[in-house]
RNA sequence: GGACGAUUAGCUCAGUUGGCUAGAGCGCCACGUUGACAUCGUGGAGGUCACUGGUUCAAGUCCAGUAUCGUCCACCA
């Protein structure tokens, strides 16, 4: 039989043969299996964005989530880990028209809704393939069946229903709010694509004539000072600090605005007014300044939007400035307000104003018309949907919490985010995403009075928005209609809320001029339902359908009633596995619509579940972020991320899965330096701060990366040859050289498969002849025992470090043991038994015995490094089944499979034996101080030594029966070992707690050497007795520290001054001479 | 501005409820390639635990403050 394993890991011809057999035998696939003992754990993946490739936070993030399903899937639950993709609305479709306009010259208004979808779609497929292969490259153990698409049908119907189930439930209504208006595209951007750069402006001081009660000017003048002197025309109050004496007489009365003759109310407020900037009074124009607009709504403000959506002055600027771009209508107000005396100074500032990044044009806060999630409670006191999701983690019912943070400190972040409970804006001026199923028509309109609200018993929920009627349409239960007003404009219209894709129904709606709502809703809305969506949600009769679109058979024959059972199975889930950065957005919203689809599933009518407890999983597990070598965020803008799959080439995937399972911790970011590999000449060079070494820096237009296909070239600072730089912003071009990225870091991982591999390849090689067989207790050697006793132990504890989440612990305790314990102890121990001849050739019995310990401690150490390396794991479980079909601890079975359904090693407790392992560790240190010993005299590891062992005779007979372990690890003689023991002449010494060696080392000793050694080792042991008999003389110290640390504190200085003894006793010896 | 985290060896990080001599990996130095592994082995050097106070018999660990770095959120008349 062959058993020639390559002397080195070769990860990728390992990895697609493991990949293939894994999926054609299905063992990724979860299916519901209710009737078994089997109980379900569901990991729904956090969906990455199809805006591009993956990057090292993906590839962090799924290995843990790997980790735990492969575990959990041996441990025995139907593990299910859901994988999918999200639309991504703003992100996507940005970079989809970034794209096209700067390949084609084309805007989305050119082509038109109907064409850029079409084309975003295109897009989508393409990164949405290339992300599923890498997450499979990865070795993900998805079950790729069930992927899922927030835009595909089943996902599209829980948007529908739930947006249908709000809208009923009242808690869907329409505001105002303020939004970054780009003028120039015509379109709202987000937060995220909005840069600040400061430009020359000035701060103008006007100010206002004030009205009194009688509604004349009472002569007196209330100064502030603006930025913005255009937006006056909009202002709709005057503020200032409640506490200001200046202006305390004024608060109540009004003040007018010189330029257009309105008077508007001076109040003041505490959060908007700072008595100490400028005049300590500011003007409110709540339809163009997010402060303004949050102080507008506290008081109850009119919002006046003053904006054409091209920026031009409307209507409100009246004959003077209507028509005007706010620029022009800037400077033709100045002149207007000097003109009629209300100019008081300007000087100029530097400003901080806000740009569109996609025209680089600034941008204007702008009030426009959007759709709301409530979140606040009812006015009865009935929690809302925050409320609902808090409760989920702080258990005010006493019960336990029903979702937990690991680390527990980032659930603060969670509550103090809900606490607000801040309505949720769901609508976006975009073309891809879910189309709000809204249908609506203006049926008439009505005078509302300036600056008074229309108030009702929602005031508190709908606070500046108003509620007139509900109405539902009898005939259809999937058609909603209401009655709304608007509460600036007075216009009143019909609102027809469809849970329905039907054309017939949309058709009939559009003849009697319904038009649908433009905007799409925030991609947010669809993730936030992806627990449950993915599992077929609203469908309780059918289960899901599965990704290519074929329907996954009943597993319970026998029940004739049609259900879901998917989601009866996997619903509520088990932990969430994420980075920080969406505990809010994305976390926090899947508890709370969880809750709220789910509670009235059919597990919960069936009585199985409390409404409360379905939420989507009971744990959050909260990584770290991956940071690069200077400790920033890798992101697109900087051009410093790192494609996993250029580490996954160069080092294989369990190298990188298992070193980034190491570095995953609770409280640091992982901080990974990187350097590119010239092709040419293998240089590394150093990835360097942005911008100022020869890291990609991608054509960079104001800080944000221009999404281009361009090839970049860089000359490599060594040999000169120019290449690509590997970035996960660009495909490479297969064509030209690449300098892909490298990080020594990866090298742990590495290496430590590597140790595996060849730790493997040495039990094979010494297992021919190997048979099956009890595993007798009475034929385990000290080692064995040990070995034994340490596996168990390391078991338990990765077993629990899983549990909580700590995969670094997790890793380091697997690869001590299996480097520092089993490779560098058990293995070395065991090799002379291995080479044991047996009569006639034959197996002798102490090598079948030591072949069976090692198969079992092998077999249980790669069941345990599977979740962690399944590639590796993999191959070297078949190839051990090839050799040692049957194996096992005590009992031999026939082994699994397939590693990766093998079961999760658990060793009896009684294995553990802190005893022995304490003698152990003398054996160990006695090896140690020996070769330390031949290191310090230069004698070479074939050269025979003796060894004479001065100690109690219990300690004696014990160092006797470990004898041929020092000669078969240090090549040292055992010549004696006792109470009577003195030291031979001429002899290196070391003393360990309870014994003292010696090595005659006649001629070869330099007695200079030895002294010096000696007296440094006492010197050294004078200053811990130092420090610890000062402590004893501490009376304060043996009287309040607890007995059992005194007790100790003794005994080591005990230990310690005989010890020192022992060394001065051999210092007087050599003094001699 | 608020919240959270970090600061320990040249680098990247561990360090449990305060308690024996503060650890690991990489890098470095010396030695070692005839049988698992040079992606290796053996041995070694290397630390004022950011700083300042405080609590305590005892502080890397707890408290207060300072400095620096980072993340998220809010915001910048």
């Amino acid at each position: 039989m062959s058993t020639e394993l390559p002397k080195q890991y070769q990860p990728s011809e390992v990895q697609s043969r493991w990949l293939d057999y894994w999926k054609e035998n299905g063992y990724f696939d979860a299916n519901p299996n209710p009737n078994s003992e089997k109980k379900p754990h569901t990991i729904m993946i956090p969906l990455p964005n199809v805006t591009g490739a993956l990057h090292m936070g993906h590839a962090l993030n799924g290995t843990l989530q790997d980790l735990i399903t492969r575990w959990r899937r041996m441990q025995g639950y139907e593990a299910l880990w859901m994988p999918g993709t999200d639309h991504a609305g703003i992100a996507t479709q940005a970079v989809v028209e970034r794209r096209m306009f700067e390949e084609e010259g084309l805007t989305r208004h050119d082509i038109g809704r109907e064409a850029l979808v079409e084309r975003i779609w295109k897009w989508k497929d393409s990164y949405e393939k290339r992300i599923l292969e890498q997450l499979r490259q990865l070795g993900a153990s998805c079950d790729w069946r069930r992927t899922r698409f927030t835009l595909d049908e089943t996902c599209s119907k829980a948007v529908r229903r739930t947006f249908f189930r709000f809208f009923k439930d009242g808690l869907i209504f329409r505001g105002k709010r303020l939004v970054n208006w780009d003028p120039h595209l015509q379109t709202a951007v987000a937060n995220d694509e909005v840069f600040h750069e400061e430009v020359d402006g000035h701060f103008w001081t006007f100010t206002y004539p004030v009205v009194g009660e009688d509604g004349e000017l009472t002569g007196e003048k209330l100064a502030f000072s603006t930025t913005r002197p255009e937006t006056m025309i909009g202002d709709s109050a005057v503020c200032v600090h409640p506490t200001d004496e200046r202006y305390e007489h004024l608060v109540g009365l009004k003040c007018r605005i010189p330029v257009t003759g309105r008077d508007i109310p001076i109040i003041a407020d505490a959060l908007l007014a700072k008595k100490e900037l400028g005049t300590g009074c500011v003007k409110v124009t709540p339809a163009h300044d997010h402060n303004d607009y949050a102080c507008g709504l506290r008081y109850g403000l009119e919002q006046i939007n003053i904006l054409n959506p091209d920026a031009t002055i409307n209507e409100h600027g009246g004959e003077k400035y209507q028509g005007l771009d706010r620029y022009e209508c800037r400077t033709k107000i100045v002149e207007d307000m000097e003109a009629l005396g209300h100019f008081v100074e300007v000087e100029d500032r530097k400003i901080e104003l806000a740009h569109s990044d996609r025209s680089k044009s600034p941008v204007e806060p702008y009030l426009s018309d959007q759709w709301f999630v409530k979140m606040d409670d009812w006015a009865d006191g009935k929690p809302g949907l925050a409320q609902s999701a808090m409760d989920a983690v702080t258990d005010p019912d006493g019960k336990k919490p029903r979702v937990k943070f690991f680390p527990q400190r980032y659930q603060r972040t969670y509550l103090d985010w809900l606490g607000e409970k801040r309505d949720w804006c769901i609508s976006r001026q975009l073309w891809w995403g879910h189309r709000i199923p809204v249908w609506s028509k203006q049926i008439g309109q009505i005078q509302i009075e300036s600056g008074v609200f229309v108030q009702n018993e929602d005031s508190k929920a709908f606070a500046g928005k108003t509620v007139f009627g509900f109405l539902t349409d009898e005939q259809n239960e999937n058609v909603l209609v209401q009655e709304r007003t608007d509460a600036t404009s007075g216009d009143q219209f019909r609102y027809v809320c469809l849970d329905s894709d039907d054309p017939e129904i949309i058709s009939k709606l559009e003849q009697e001029g319904y038009e649908q709502d433009e905007s799409v809703l925030d991609t947010w809305f669809s993730s936030a339902l992806w627990p449950h969506a993915t599992l077929g949600w609203p469908d309780t009769g059918n289960n899901p359908p599965l990704a290519d679109g074929s329907s996954e058979p009943s597993t319970l024959d026998s029940q004739p009633s049609a259900k879901n059972e998917v989601l009866d199975y996997f619903y509520p889930g088990s932990v969430l596995i994420t980075s920080r950065d969406i505990i809010t957005l994305w976390v926090a919203r899947m508890v709370l619509t969880g809750l709220y689809n789910m509670k009235d599933s059919p597990r919960v009518q069936r009585g199985e579940m409390s409404p409360q407890d379905m939420v989507p999983f009971s744990h959050v597990h909260v990584h770290p972020k991956i940071l690069d070598g200077f400790g920033q965020t890798m992101s697109k803008s900087k051009g410093n991320g790192c494609d996993p799959q250029d580490l996954i080439d160069r080092y294989g995937t369990d190298a990188v899965r298992f070193s980034i399972a190491s570095f995953a911790g609770e409280t640091q970011d992982v901080k990974l330096p990187m350097g590119y590999e010239c092709p040419h000449c293998e240089n590394v060079v150093p990835q360097a701060l942005d911008g100022k070494g020869p890291m990609v820096k991608p054509a960079t237009v104001k800080g944000t990366l221009r999404g281009t296909s361009e090839k970049v070239l860089m000359p490599c600072p060594k040999c000169k040859k120019e290449s690509q730089f590997s970035t996960p912003q660009y495909d490479l071009d297969p064509a030209q050289p690449a300098a892909r990225m490298v990080s020594e870091r990866f090298e742990y991982g590495r290496n430590f498969c590597n140790k595996l591999w060849n730790a493997a390849r040495f039990a094979i090689m010494n297992l021919e002849g190997y048979t099956p067989g009890k595993i007798q207790e009475s034929d385990l050697r000290l080692e064995d025992r040990w070995v034994l006793s340490r596996l168990s132990r390391v078991t338990e504890e990765v077993t629990t470090l899983l549990g909580r989440y700590q995969f670094d612990k997790a890793t380091q305790a697997i690869r001590d043991f299996t480097w520092n314990e089993f490779c560098d102890w058990y293995l070395e121990m065991i090799k002379p038994r291995l080479k044991a001849e047996g009569d006639d050739g034959a197996v002798s019995s102490e090598k079948a015995v030591a072949q069976r310990v090692l198969v079992g401690v092998l077999d249980g150490l790669i069941r345990l490094l599977q979740p962690f390396t399944p590639f590796i794991c993999e191959e070297l479980w078949q190839k051990l089944k090839d050799i040692a079909p049957e194996r096992g601890l005590f009992e031999p079975q026939a082994a699994a499979e397939s590693a990766m359904i093998a079961s999760w090693p658990e060793l009896p407790a009684s294995l553990q034996d802190a005893n022995l392992e304490d003698r152990f560790s003398r054996l160990q240190e006695t090896v140690v101080a020996v070769r330390n010993i031949r290191a310090v005299y230069g004698i070479g590891p074939n050269v025979p030594v003796k060894l004479f062992m001065k100690c109690e005779p219990g300690v004696a007979e014990e160092l006797q029966v470990c004898a041929d372990q020092f000669e078969n690890l240090a090549k040292t003689i055992l010549e004696a070992a006792g109470a009577e023991i003195d030291r031979p002449a001429a002899s290196a010494s070391f003393n360990l707690k309870d014994a003292d060696g010696f090595v005659p080392l006649e001629g070869l000793v330099d007695v200079g050497a030895e002294l010096e050694r000696q007296k440094k080792e006492a010197d050294k042991l004078r200053g811990f007795i130092k420090g610890h008999s000062a402590k004893l003389k501490n009376e304060k110290f043996v009287q309040n520290a607890p007995e059992k640390v005194v007790a100790e504190v003794r005994e080591t200085l005990a230990g310690l001054e005989k010890q020192l003894e022992s060394v001065e006793a051999v210092i007087a010896q050599l003094g001699d001479g």
